[in-house]
RNA sequence: GCCGCGGUAGCUCAGCCGGUAGAGCACCGCAUUCGUAAUGCGGGGGUCGUAGGUUCGAAUCCUAUCCGCGGCACCA
């Protein structure tokens, strides 16, 4: 016998072995049809499961939470069998749920096209229209490849092989159809719906192994309800209106042209961004005790080949070409470290000056894959609010903690409060023993663990020369993206032959922690437009107020405002163009700029401004003065306002 | 870099079973002085990404190449 318990508490005797579907149906007939499986202790099983030992019990509808998973599962098996039906001799491969649906890959000469994504779905509403059971059998190892090699299914002979001895080979069936799957399954294909989507058709690395076969993937994404597709649909169109490429434009900030592909023109507008945010993080620095310097953008490429630099990127590096005067190959520096090295070098360096702190908004190259570029996310010219700390091993974990402090709260300021921190510890291709590396990951963890911030591992993926942390934020699409990062260097100054006096008279190499906050400001200025859908907060927008007036009887009073403005140190427009103020209105507010100033007949008699702030219905009037006292004050970055 | 898709006026896009380019918005001119998201009328503007090829004839078909988009891989 087994003993069961039921969400509202009670419990029940059972025969041993009994289904999840008999439990259900002994229950009520009701019951077990809306059931599409069962949870037992937590876990979501199959509910033609057989019980074998006591537990919680509880039956999942396909409006359960936790059955959305299923109904994507399931609808991956859908598309697959639609998919071999409709092309025979296409492999099946494998087809997880991810975070918004699911996808699956597959294996033929013909890769799909957009056009067949119809085709696809058509085919899918028939299988599920067939309501076949999911039914589950375990097959011996031997038998599985063997019939998968016999349908010229080599992945998953490959798969089967990848399954850990001490795992059942578990096979779905769903009418004909079968698929080598952990599970677990609904009941039947009939209870995936019809709220789903294929989305897009993508070229995917079989195990992700750029060395592997290039197999077609189908993504699609399904629901429990029409109307939950419908508001993903509609969100998808939403975070599309935030796209910064798109804002990008339509505010002017900035383009992007064939000549210098991954490289950015700034226009006025959004260079004045770029500036600001440069200007905030040289006070925050100042601030925490940097020195900003200045380090040469093309530097003799043996200098890089020192540091590993050449060994490790070469190809993702610019090199100048060789000339007949001048046989040197110089690189254009690809980070700023070397170069802040060679000015730790410059002089003798006593224990007492550190740590010693530079820092540089240091413009690096990397000729990053061109499928890999992407806006201003990934930008092959990018612009790293850099810094490196040189300090004695001992202060390792206590400056790192400083590092991190500062930026979490640099990220508040931007309003990102949500922010994850990822420790990257040693990398198969790296340099340095391994004691060393024992010691830069003990500190960095020291100060991590000190930090009281949620963390997660990211095995192997630290640089090459030190293990590091790194600071996600989420942008508004959902894509996440690496800002800032702290990196523990046991290994670059010692190659560069760096060292300090110590307390002894004795050379020492100093530790070197590398770290940006923004990491690259054109990424993080990428963000945050997403962010804030284009809507920047006072402070950073480029045009903070637009004089706008209604009749050429105020423009007299507006060239007073614009220059009273100017006083105030706001960034201010005037437009008195002999234009409706609607049509003002409208202008301004797409180009996002936060507030108009309108002036009218009345407003120029009385020395007040009619104020509309962006986004918002309705005007506000007030003295002029007051007016431009007031923006004044909510213009003020955050730092200062503390200060 | 790999797979797929795309590149036509400043922007969004139509034309693409070959016959030599079109719309809306934007821009310019004129009129309008009009109170919070598009005033009316008129006008100018494109070697159809680039280079080859097929053809009497190419924006339309083919090849190469560049750039972009969606993924994958990569990201010091």
């Amino acid at each position: 016998m087994v003993a069961l318990t039921f969400p509202d508490g009670a419990r029940r005797d059972y025969q041993d072995g009994i289904s999840g579907f008999d439990i259900a149906k002994g229950i009520s007939p009701s019951l077990a049809k809306r059931t599409v499986a069962m949870a037992i202790d937590g876990a979501v099983r199959d509910l033609s499961e057989a019980i074998v030992a006591d537990g919680k019990i509880e039956f999942l509808s396909r409006e359960d939470p936790r059955a959305l998973e299923l109904i994507r599962h399931d609808c991956a098996h859908v598309l697959a069998e639609a998919v071999q039906a409709l092309w025979p001799g296409t492999q099946v491969t494998i087809g997880p749920v991810i975070e918004n649906g699911f996808y699956y890959d597959f294996f033929r000469n013909e890769p799909f096209t957009p056009d067949d994504l119809p085709v696809i779905e058509k085919k899918m509403r028939e299988i599920i229209a067939r309501d076949k059971p999911f039914t589950r059998e375990v097959w011996s190892r031997d038998e599985a490849k063997r019939v998968f090699r016999d349908k010229g299914e080599l992945f998953k002979v490959e798969l089967v092989d990848a399954i850990p001895a001490d795992q059942s080979i578990n096979i779905y069936k769903q009418g004909d159809w079968f698929d080598l799957c952990r599970g677990p399954h609904m009941t039947s294909t009939g209870k995936v719906g019809n709220a789903f989507r294929l989305m897009k058709v993508a070229g995917a690395y079989w195990r992700g192994d750029s060395n592997r076969e290039m197999l077609s993937r189908i993504y699609g994404t399904a629901f429990a309800k029409q109307e939950d597709l419908d508001q993903y649909l509609k969100n998808l169109e939403e975070a599309e209106k935030r796209d910064h490429r798109k804002l990008g434009r339509e505010m002017d900030l900035f383009h992007f042209q064939e000549e210098a592909p991954g490289s950015v023109f700034w226009h006025a507008k959004g260079w004045t961004l770029f500036q600001l945010l440069e200007q905030y993080i040289r006070r925050r620095q100042v601030e925490a005790g940097y020195a900003e310097v200045n380090s040469p953008q093309l530097m003799d490429s043996s200098l890089w080949v020192t540091t590993g630099h050449m060994q490790a990127y070469r190809d993702m590096m610019f090199l100048t070409e060789h000339r007949a005067d001048d046989e040197r190959v110089y690189a254009i520096k690809p980070m700023n470290c070397p170069g802040h090295v060679q000015i730790f070098k410059n002089g003798l360096k006593s224990y007492r000056e550190l740590p010693l702190k530079i820092a540089e908004f240091g413009k690096v190259h990397r000729f990053e894959p061109s499928g890999a570029l992407h806006g201003l996310m990934r930008v092959r010219a990018f612009t790293q609010d850099d810094a490196h700390v040189f300090i004695t091993e001992a202060q390792i974990a206590e400056e790192a903690l400083k590092i991190n402090d500062l930026i979490l709260s640099i990220y508040e300021d931007f309003g990102f409060s949500n922010v994850r921190i990822k420790f990257s510890d040693r990398p198969d291709k790296r340099i340095g023993d391994d004691a060393v590396w024992d010691k830069a990951e003990a500190a960095l963890m020291a100060a991590l663990e000190k930090s009281k911030r949620p963390w997660t591992l990211n095995k192997g993926e630290g640089a090459f020369y030190g293990p590091k942390l790194e600071y996600v934020l989420r942008d508004a699409i959902g894509r996440d993206w690496q800002c800032g990062t702290v990196q523990v260097d046991l290994n670059l100054p010692g190659r560069l032959g760096a060292f300090y006096i110590d307390e002894h008279s004795n050379k020492v190499v100093p530790v070197m922690l590398h770290r940006a906050m923004f990491g690259s400001l054109e990424r993080f200025i990428g963000v945050m437009i997403e962010h804030y859908a284009g809507h920047l907060p006072l402070w950073l927008s480029p045009v903070q107020a637009v004089v706008a007036t209604i009749t050429s009887d105020a423009d007299d009073f507006a060239r007073e405002a614009m220059l009273a403005a100017g006083r105030t140190g706001l960034r201010v427009e005037a437009d008195l163009r002999n234009e409706k103020i609607n049509y003002k209105v409208r202008e301004h507010s797409l180009a996002k700029v936060p507030a108009m100033l309108v002036l009218g007949r009345k407003e120029a008699t009385e020395r007040t401004v009619s104020i509309r702030r962006l986004g918002k219905e309705g005007q506000q009037v007030m003295p002029l003065d007051a007016a431009l006292k007031m923006l004044a004050e909510e213009a003020i970055p955050p730092d200062m306002r503390r200060a």
